[in-house]
DNA sequence: ACCTGTCTGTCAAAATTTCGACAATCCCGC
DNA sequence: GCGGGATTGTCGAAATTTTGACAGACAGGT
């Protein structure tokens, strides 16, 4: 049960880095503002769980969310790892079914709510920016469609390496892509689905290649 | 370049086959069948290629289309085979952006257009059912996320008995699931991302436990 | 009924990945 | 500065997958 505070005031220029938050037109940005509550998370802290029903379209301000879920019987799956100033929960807004996967807290984070029914009355005040929530939803059906494109057909470097770049650029979601990423190679092979000496072993590789450099606990992308 | 043909009478009775379009207000129905034109493609011929402009919603009325692409250098991958009723092509209207994939035709096949220019016009009309085309796109992104998931948690029999249901079932598009699935082994094994070889493994091995029946270039499911 | 191109089933060798293990390294708090 | 927990780097054996190959089965056209 994560606890609420008060909107910072610089809060609307940091949102205007994601792309999508910034293509919006005014009126949503301002809705969303207005409506949004921000929720504190500890470390490890859950935002919602698969299979619960969706509370609202939202936002990472800091910190990080893990994006995936644990199997009943075997090991867990990461889909993905937000960090500001990333959008999500727009599936369950549009769909109204329930949440595809569980959110986990790394670290302190902070998480703009904007809470389902005031937002559904809004559009259904003004409808044309049902729009702008597909076009949210077609940047991760893009996204998805490129990863299970590479999965087919790309050896384990190549995958590895576009998915550095992925996440440097929060998928997507900024131009400028981060030049670090701090995430240890056990939640990195999680990811992609392989096991941790794979991704050390391509890691590797890559470093071989000048494409980056390896630290304690995080990755320097170069070039 | 395909051709072109006038609508059957009884298609809007078949296109309520598929959930989406069954669930959509009787408005969008009435539109999409105004200004649908129905394309005709023989054998191999292609609907639309990666890169190329979205020039509508489309839905494929008779036949088959593989969406997949062809690598510059490689092997080509097959994202997923379209059977009817089912609509795809929403993504390039919602966001307007290029053609994440080709589309190439299994024999003979209809596919229902509904152009671009006119839909977005009858759309800014009524914005309302933008929601809409957003639940299709909310549709294939579930789909594409438990594909992913499965990918990196389930061993490859677990991967293909679910994909083989999935196809059954048009991928979540109707309720009741086709028994027989028309795919020879070796497209099977170009969606799974693995070889020929390994595929006929799986099968065999899912037909010994009685999930499946094997048969020349078909596939029936059981149970 | 035959021919031909496609699809299926199977094999062994080669390549790759996983698994289990363990040492080295790093960060952080005390 | 020390200790403990977490992360990284690496190794060899086991398991899995790919590759290339080939024979048999099937369907459709003539």
């Amino acid at each position: 049960m994560p606890s609420t505070s008060p909107l910072p005031v610089d809060l609307r220029v940091a949102l205007a880095s994601d792309d999508w938050f910034a293509a919006c037109p005014a009126p949503l940005q301002d809705t969303l503002l207005q409506l949004g509550r921000l929720h504190l998370l500890g470390h490890g802290q859950s935002l919602f769980s698969r299979g619960g029903s969706a509370e609202g379209l939202c936002c990472v301000t800091a910190g990080g969310l893990h994006i995936g879920a644990v199997q009943p019987e075997g090991q867990p799956a990461e889909l993905a790892f937000l960090e500001p100033y990333q959008w999500f929960g727009e599936i369950g807004l549009i769909d109204d079914l329930p949440r595809t996967h569980d959110a986990v807290a790394e670290g302190d984070t902070r998480v703009l709510v904007v809470p389902r029914d005031p937002l559904l009355d809004w559009l259904d005040r003004h409808p044309a920016h049902w729009r702008w929530l597909g076009r949210l939803a077609c940047r991760k059906l893009r996204v998805s469609f490129a990863v299970l494109e590479e999965l087919a057909v790309l050896p384990l470097e190549e995958r590895l390496q576009r998915r550095l770049r992925l996440l440097a650029r929060g998928y997507g979601s900024r131009e400028a892509p981060r030049r670090r990423i701090r995430l240890g190679q056990e939640v990195l092979a999680r990811m992609m689905g392989v096991s941790r000496q794979s991704v050390n072993k391509a890691l590797k590789v890559l470093e071989a290649r000048g494409v980056l450099r390896l630290h304690y606990g995080e990755i320097e992308l170069l070039g």
